[in-house]
DNA sequence: CTGAAAGCGCTTACAG
DNA sequence: CTGAAAGCGCTTACAG
């Protein structure tokens, strides 16, 4: 009873007497069929449940119409919210997605890329490992495959680029702590130059230099894992000082709320003492208490545009080398850590 | 310079002067080929890197070595967890994963599953919506495809299911209130059907049954949708009562979440006055204050597990139908919110 | 308006 | 031990 096969074109040519061109053809609406052939075809095909071999279709016109997906860790919520992004914009355009994951490791992240290539995708959409140094490993297959990154980029790579307004992003973030009076404030980020962290951090810097802030090198903290644990840790850090600072921007939602669990041990009052911002509008940042201010970053829209970037290179294949950067917007979300009455 | 060719079987069969047949079996390791064939065949493809066209091998040997997987919603962490697990684990066993979703929508659910069986996928690994009446529309797909479903599942269809211990972790998730001293608990659970929700139910009862306590209809409160905002709505409730619960049991996270924030804005002490166990062991069970008792569930041993009976099935065809379901363990996570010193 | 035939890249039963 | 050939299901240039 198992894998009863499917209906294919031949049975159905030979069930109407056509050929199975004129078949093919009469379902592709061809200009050349009469449109009664056209009618009772389909009429047949419908009724015997005809479904194309899409394998067959895609290894005939050498196009799989598949997308590959390769990410550090799916089990991320915002990495699964660009997912969803991506699968519906995708389905939307005729187009299916096969997902896999690189683990944050650079080895495995080439060797999905093979595999992609070697399926034979149309097309290949990509967020960077955390540190990914072997650029040169990846460039052979760009030339073979159309490829768009998002969200962890690298300008080493020459495609186009989907990432958010990071630098706006985190300059609003530190503009809206100026606003609110805050006149030393720190920052945690991470130690090692992600694009991420450093977009971040530029905001940061540049938002104390627009409003005339002195830049205290000892409240800028980094860590190699941007965790909640290290954002509790540097903060302790933060609290020891002689001078503590009035406001703490951590570049990640995690971070912040490792923050703000080190200020309620020490019965620091937030944000009156000091005010905390994330960064990423995570589930949590609504949970704890109080409830963050951050940056809303809309992973379905990353994910969307991805998608749409990466379908307009597969169906007008351009000669040329495009590296463009595409910044999609962001929204501080404006919270009881940094709401002042 | 994009869309540059793979190298081809006939390539290096023409380089080496074998023919194509010779050349295919020399790279699959055929008993008949003497080993300085190999060998010579197999330096020349490395040299040349030569990929086999994975569409090509797929369309001529009716397998396509990719599993489709269909899931309500993947943006939600435990969904993307059995995800990674999926991954992982197909990987493992060389096969690739399409994902996509059904959005809890039932229609798209069923155009998923024919998409994914034309599209020639080997088995199919499924979460089901919500409310899946139509399950006579599931059923032709199951004669065609070998199919298992995880999480959301239906005993009306026939095949493999993987759960976890529903009830089991329910009654333990209650005896633990009970242990506690605990005496009027109440349950936070979904109004329609689902197959989670009338397990974990089950549990509940059976534990007070167990311990010999009186089952209070008016402290069984049922919600449409079980989320945050409904947990703490159902728990403005239980506190305007006149005798009010000692505990609450919510089926999922959230609500217990909801049922927590209810809590703190009538100053009950938790867990003195009144414990709260939640299902789930999401991120925010840990951000909450108190952070929440809660049932962890291994959302990657599901979906390996789902994986492995799925390529059992592909693997080893059996003409008679099993239904079989799998139960993958849980644990009980006690923390403050039930913890009494 | 319709059909016969080639071919996408591979595997495999058949022949030697 | 190796090769010529068929065929998986489809599309499409060529011919009529």
């Amino acid at each position: 009873m198992k894998k009863k096969r499917n209906i294919t074109l031949k049975e159905l040519a030979k069930e109407l007497g056509f050929s199975i061109s004129t078949v093919s053809r009469a379902l592709n609406d061809h200009p050349d069929i009469s449109s009664e052939t056209k009618v009772s075809v389909k009429k047949l095909a419908k009724q015997m449940h005809y479904a194309p071999n899409l394998f067959a279709r895609g290894f005939r016109s050498q196009r799989s119409h598949i997308l590959g997906v390769i990410v550090p860790n799916i089990a991320h919520l915002f990495t699964s919210t660009i997912l969803k992004g991506i699968l519906e914009e995708a389905e939307l355009r005729g187009y299916r997605v096969i997902i896999s994951e690189s683990n944050n490791n650079e080895a495995k992240q080439i060797e999905m890329l093979n595999t992609m290539s070697q399926f034979g995708v149309d097309g290949i959409l990509m967020s960077l490992t955390r540190k990914t140094k072997k650029i040169d490993e990846v460039l052979p297959i760009l030339n073979r495959i159309p490829m768009v990154l998002f969200d962890k980029v690298s300008n080493k790579v020459p495609c186009t680029q989907i990432v958010i307004n990071e630098e706006e992003a985190a300059f609003n973030a530190v503009e809206h702590l100026i606003e609110l009076g805050k006149q030393r404030i720190a920052i945690i980020k991470e130690t090692e130059n992600s694009y991420n962290s450093e977009k971040r951090y530029a905001g940061y810097l540049r938002a104390l230099k627009h409003y005339g802030l002195r830049v205290r090198e000892k409240i800028i903290l980094s860590t190699e894992d941007i965790s909640l644990s290290h954002g509790r840790r540097l903060t302790n850090i933060l609290l020891s000082m002689k001078k503590r600072p009035d406001a703490i921007f951590a570049i990640t939602d995690n971070a912040a709320i490792g923050a703000i669990k080190a200020l309620h041990k020490f019965k620091v009052k937030i944000p009156e003492e000091i005010a905390v911002v994330g960064f990423s509008n995570s589930v949590n940042s609504t949970i704890i208490q109080p409830a963050l201010t951050t940056v809303d970053q809309p992973g379905d829209r990353i994910g969307r545009t991805a998608v749409k970037f990466l379908i307009e290179e597969i169906e007008n294949p351009k000669t040329d080398v495009i590296t463009k950067t595409v910044e999609i917007k962001t929204s501080l979300i404006v919270r009881d850590s940094s709401l002042m009455a």
